[in-house]
DNA sequence: CTTGCAAACGGAGGCACCCTCCATATTCTA
DNA sequence: TAGAATATGGAGGGTGCCTCCGTTTGCAAG
């Protein structure tokens, strides 16, 4: 019933037996549509129509289900671009300053990444309550990335021990939700040197 | 040109001259509009469809139109007796705990509150970021509200004065947005803990 | 009670968006 | 260069949004 037609398969150069390797139109319109998504949803959020992305992409509306078949996976490939960014930082800051500043610092840096994204939080918080798994990623890449910050602390001595990576990362993430006021992110700083500062061991004062 | 005409409205007990009393029905549906919108959206937050609502509260759509044009008069009609009820619990709480104490426990009503609204969350974070006037109302209420227990605080010496009532408030909504594992609660209680110690002032621990 | 009318009702209809499906066009391998 | 595999894109059926207006209902005066 399949024999001989299965050596198609077989001379692609691919050990495994997948298929050919994507075609380039395929690949490059899908990176079209990313980058579409990305600029209509961080303007209007989870309101703006997929039409508009494939419209803004130059391909049909088609094709862009043929690339992510659910609004929830286009959407969840934008953001994991961004996550990335942000996990990056922490090597970076891990060599340039003491531990708490460093925790500190990266959690101001967050601050400053979502304030360019006004229109893709409220988004963002409907995709994760539909999407476990979408949280899943982000929240793994980004408990290890400030779980290496809040580790060096405790083995220093100069933050407490029983807050974990996840505890930090919902009060950051959460403090960023509330973004309605002109002056939010003064707040936010704010309520974050707070939280640092609650994190010190006792016995330890801020200043 | 409108002398024995205004008789009507005058015998209707009105001092201010405004038009007659709403009739039965209308207030009838706007309290079924509401009743239905609540349990609608507490299942399916923004995605549940007016449509939806309407039918659940057996009136046409062209009614909850009539009473709310959009959808976020409706949202924001729901929301606010919420809020009443939070708002309402600081006067109980002030006659039975020290002030730290008090904001604490506050704090925590807010997070088993908010545990029962699971699917209306992520619809109120689109609604206060489109319609400001929301987050007027339900800020103003809850500021004053976490303000009188704040003060007290100050006034005693107990909290620190360099934070004010909408940096709390913040921090509380902020911190219940991001429930999406099975031990969210516990997470944003621990939080809750570490915030007020922080609030405490330097030189007066904790424990 | 009945009469008249302002107020309210409710659903048909026009529009936008969602998503599927498939005839056509493009790319890749041999 | 040919032909098969792969990708494209937009028409079309379905659903929800919201408006508009003919019909119904409650209210107050007679």
């Amino acid at each position: 019933m399949q024999g001989a037609n299965d050596e198609v398969r077989v001379k692609l150069g691919d050990p495994a037996g997948r298929a050919r390797r994507p075609r380039a139109d395929a690949v490059r319109n899908r990176e079209r549509v990313l980058e579409a998504a990305k600029v209509v949803f961080s303007q209007g959020g989870e309101s703006a129509s997929l039409e508009a992305v494939a419209r803004e992409a130059g391909v049909g509306i088609g094709t862009l289900y043929r690339h992510f078949p659910t609004r929830e996976a286009l959407f969840e490939a934008v953001y994991r671009r961004e996550v990335e960014q942000l996990v990056d930082l922490v090597q970076v800051l891990k060599a340039e300053a003491s531990p708490a500043e460093a925790l500190r610092l990266w959690l101001r840096a967050n601050v400053a990444f979502v304030a360019t994204k006004k229109g893709m939080l409220a988004a963002l918080a409907l995709a994760t309550q539909k999407n476990p798994d979408l949280m899943a990623y982000s929240s793994d890449r980004l408990t290890r990335a400030v779980g290496e910050l809040l580790a060096r602390g405790v083995s220093t001595g100069e933050i407490r021990d029983d807050i974990g990576p996840e505890d930090v990362l919902r009060a950051l993430i959460g403090m960023c939700y509330a973004q309605e006021r002109p002056d939010w992110q003064a707040s936010v700083l704010r309520l974050l040197d707070v939280f640092v500062d609650g994190l010190r061991k006792p016995g330890r004062p801020a200043a």
